[in-house]
DNA sequence: TGCCCGCGCCTAAATCTTTTAGGCAAGAGG
DNA sequence: CCTCTTGCCTAAAAGATTTAGGCGCGGGCA
């Protein structure tokens, strides 16, 4: 037989994350990536604690993924370009990735989350509303605004909530863009 | 023993959603909803064809009590008014439902969907966007947009997104609600 | 070179969920 | 009062999760 397949934490996160962008984030079975590897389901426990675990690493390994993309993507630009350009981002990998992606929204414990890049993804949209010059709290509540856009849209679109609808979500999106720059641009006060 | 319990479709449906509001939508299972009633597992697949199914009952349950809280939140309001309404059931639904409101997000094959209370959804947010007075397709866009900012914000408050910062949610929220009124008053044309 | 020891993968086994097939008996309708 | 539907049962197979313990190969020791 085959003697060491050669299975680490990291190897088995990796393929983990490309099962996921195959079958579904929550079709991830610790046996199928055994059956994957050609190796005994019980070799994968000396690797990650549980299934849980690994669905954990998956996540990690999405949001860092994902922040990393992000940085790149807002690196040089400033204003409605940059916004585009994250948001771009986010539904690109979701059409890239759609098991990382939907690994990337897995609950994660308070203090994984804290450790993990969503922090990242946070200061990079406060940086992108730089160029808004909102003040606090406004900038906060445009964060959250901005995270609700990106993450509702292309969840929804992903789950076909746009289908079969009659202007296409292409044009939708570019206009969504239009509007969130038009509002960020004349964030209005208190009411 | 208890000879007859009187298992039905739909009294499994109902406590299919209520098991899911305790411990969660994907902990729905069929074993322990037998477990529930006190009864072999088996017994339940007389009244649903597979664990699929039970949970598309769940789903389309969701979407039904959400859409006639909608439906009334709706009933003799207009303009900003409805718009925040129609923002707090689904905001309000989601925290006292955390169960079913994750069923309603469940992924539905394209004819079960157009069979189900998500087009009245879709019915609603148009109902309440006559009153600002936009014309097709932004009008269309303008649907999306509001499910986006709803389904999105409520998500990432519930997956606990936005804790430990510093403005309240509830802030957050009502500025958003502000800010998305402002919107459509003056929806940008296309750039 | 030879040995040994830890790590990587194994077997075995318990527990749980899903799903199908077939049976018995209680209660409704004639 | 009989029968037939149907509601719940037993039985059983298949797959997932997780733990406990074993054996051999390769790298580091002498």
């Amino acid at each position: 037989m085959a003697p060491r397949v050669g299975l680490t934490t990291e190897r088995l996160t990796q393929a983990g994350a490309t099962l996921a962008d195959e079958v579904g984030f929550d079709q991830v079975t610790v046996s199928e990536l055994a059956r994957r590897f050609d190796v005994k389901v019980a070799s994968l426990y000396s690797h990650v604690k549980n299934s849980h675990d690994l669905k954990t690493r998956i996540a990690l390994l999405a949001l860092e993924e994902l922040a990393d993309r992000a940085a790149d993507a807002l690196a040089g630009r400033a204003g409605k370009d940059a916004l585009v350009a994250l948001a771009n981002v986010y539904r690109d990998y979701a059409r890239e990735h759609p098991g990382r992606y939907a690994a990337a929204q897995f609950r994660l414990d308070p203090e994984t989350a804290a450790a993990s890049a969503g922090v990242r993804h946070a200061k990079m949209t406060r940086a992108l509303l730089r160029g808004y010059h909102l003040d606090e709290p406004d900038q906060t509540h445009a964060v959250r605004l901005l995270g609700s856009v990106f993450h509702g849209y292309v969840s929804i679109e992903m789950g076909g909530g746009f289908s079969h609808s009659a202007p296409d979500t292409e044009e939708t999106w570019s206009r969504v863009l239009d509007a969130l720059d038009a509002l960020l641009r004349t964030w209005p006060p208190a009411s």
